[in-house]
RNA sequence: GGCGUCGUGGCCGAGUGGCUAGGCAGGGGCCUGCAAAGCCCCCUACUCCGGUUCGAAUCCGGACGGCGCCUCCA
């Protein structure tokens, strides 16, 4: 099957080609770290995580960058506020991005480059552009001149003459440029107040790096001249990615990127997510409310990356609820499969057409919330299987157990959900006997139909977190992430 | 103003010109001492107005509405 994207280059699905048969150079932007990043921007590396994982279940081998924007206005402008260096301003930040990362279950990158660290090879850029007649300097700042670069705006389908000609002119700050829509390259900082956070030498004298140039430098440095996909948000099309490949194209001559994939914005309860409106969570934001970091995983997922997900703490609450069936789910057919005994019913075929639905479905443009319909309609079809062969399993439930490694690889919940639950107190060997015990005296109590005391057992034992549920002709205790299901005993 | 995208049942969210995704919530039932889990049944939708078609939520036109971009926000 064709693995096919929604390229903006084109604002076509096309089929996806490595430029290297089994390789994938992907490039990400990453956050611009003067503030902790909010769950609109893990929903878009969330997509990337799945992306790449997707990338690597079919085959790929995957080289991503993803870089850390550490220096800009924001950044500097905090660093000067405070009275700090831009260290002691981004490092922290950096320090909360990456443990989010972690807790939302984020694969590591291959690549995690700093703008600060990457300067030379910025200033190389500018330099092989001006070579080329794209870069001309004012008063020791660069400049790109886009009328000289044929095709600007293709990203965004914008002609170069409509760029810039709405609502806010120029403003001030910018006149001395050739022509106002013209981007920096090197921001001189002769003339500029207050302390110098942020300067390097440069052969147009001290100054810093134009936003657009890290991407371009960086991604030219790790991953060569055409990556197979870069990615980001909508709101880099224009200008960042815009400016990324006039940049990028006007040194090499050679197409920047052969995929360019967006992520659409989140939405948090129908509105957009701003500040002012109090709606700007960020990951800790939801885990205080008591929510799991894989309920957020699996929420942000849920939806297609080119659509608006609308989050709602509604929606949390839904995604709570799937992701315990599934977690269940899976739970229940190890038990069924520990058994060890297969009967004549034969479950090979649902899950097969699982399988191939959920290729067919990631195939499309990373059609998740199809793929997700197809999980979900095996754990039905499974259920019910496993519902007429009780006790045991019917043939074909460890291949629908290989299918959920597979989900998983892609998805990344489960075992996310499996760290939680541990971590939140794993039952040790002393407690599960004590429960086997109290199963014991409960199952005595219920043979007398004293249930009354037997429920009462079942009340002490949830006190310490174990649930007991009842099955057809065995008990099951469950501990968190684990769960042992107990023999009804002999009467 | 220009460019774009979307409008699906109580909520969220897929989708193909005819064969009623899926999750959550709600109602009924099976199972069960009860509970939980699971299963079954019900609630069966496609913003509006035209058009094409034997047949459209799905194609075309229009209207209305949401959201986005048009210089540094994922």
């Amino acid at each position: 099957m064709t693995l096919r994207f929604h390229n903006s280059l084109t604002r076509k699905l096309e089929s996806f080609e490595s430029i290297e048969p089994d390789k994938v150079r992907m490039y990400t932007c990453g956050p611009t770290v003067y503030d902790r990043a909010h769950i609109g921007n893990f929903r878009a590396f969330l997509w990337e995580d799945l992306l790449r994982r997707y990338l690597r279940w079919k085959g790929f081998e995957v080289e991503q960058v993803m870089n850390l924007t550490d220096v800009d206005d924001k950044t500097i402008e905090a660093a000067r506020e405070r009275g700090v260096s831009l260290d002691e301003v981004t490092e922290p930040v950096i320090q909360m991005f990456l443990d989010d990362w972690t807790t939302l279950g984020l694969e590591e990158v291959e690549y995690r480059p700093r703008a600060t660290e990457h300067v030379d090879g910025m200033i190389r850029l500018i330099e092989s552009l001006q070579e080329k007649g794209l870069a001309y300097e004012v008063e020791g700042s660069m400049y790109f001149p886009i009328a000289r670069f044929p095709g600007y705006g293709q990203l965004v389908n914008l002609a170069p003459d409509t760029i810039g000609n709405v609502g806010r002119v120029s403003g001030d700050e910018e006149y001395d440029k050739d022509d106002p829509r013209d981007f920096v390259l090197w921001k001189g900082s002769q003339g500029e107040e207050g302390p110098k956070v942020a300067v390097w030498e440069s052969p147009w004298g001290l100054g810093r790096p134009g936003w657009h140039l890290e991407c371009s430098a960086m991604a030219m440095q790790y991953l060569g001249e055409t990556l197979d996909i870069h990615t980001g948000g909508v709101d880099n099309l224009f200008p960042h990615h815009t400016n990324e490949i006039a940049q990028s194209e006007g040194v090499t001559g050679r197409p920047f990127a052969n995929f360019w994939l967006h992520v659409t914005h989140l939405l948090v309860e129908g509105r957009k997510m701003s500040k002012s409106l109090g709606n700007c969570f960020t990951v800790p934001d939801i885990l205080e409310k008591g929510y799991a970091a894989s309920t957020l995983r699996y929420l942000l997922l849920s939806g297609h990356h080119r659509t608006q997900l609308n989050f709602t703490f509604d929606g949390l609450n839904a995604a709570a609820k799937a992701m315990q069936r599934l977690y269940d789910f899976r739970q229940r057919l190890r038990e069924a499969l520990a058994l060890g005994v297969e009967t004549t019913v034969d479950m090979r075929a649902a899950v097969e057409a699982t399988k191939s639905d959920f290729e067919a479905a990631m195939d499309e443009d990373l059609n998740v919330s199809e793929a997700l319909g197809a999980v979900f309609r095996l754990v039905r079809d499974t259920n019910q299987f496993l519902d007429s062969t009780v006790p045991n399993a019917p043939i074909g439930a460890k291949d629908a157990l290989s299918f959920l490694d597979d989900f998983e690889d892609v998805f990344g919940v489960l075992s996310l959900m499996d760290e939680e639950i541990s971590g939140a107190g794993e039952a040790g060997e002393e407690v599960i006997e004590w429960a086997k015990n109290q199963l014991v005296d409960r199952e005595r109590a219920r043979e007398k139909r004293d249930f009354e005391q037997a429920d009462a057992i079942r009340a002490s034992l949830e006190a310490k977190g174990v649930v007991v549920e009842d099955l057809a002709e065995t008990t099951r205790l469950r501990f968190g992430s684990r769960s042992v299901v107990v023999p009804r005993s002999r009467r």
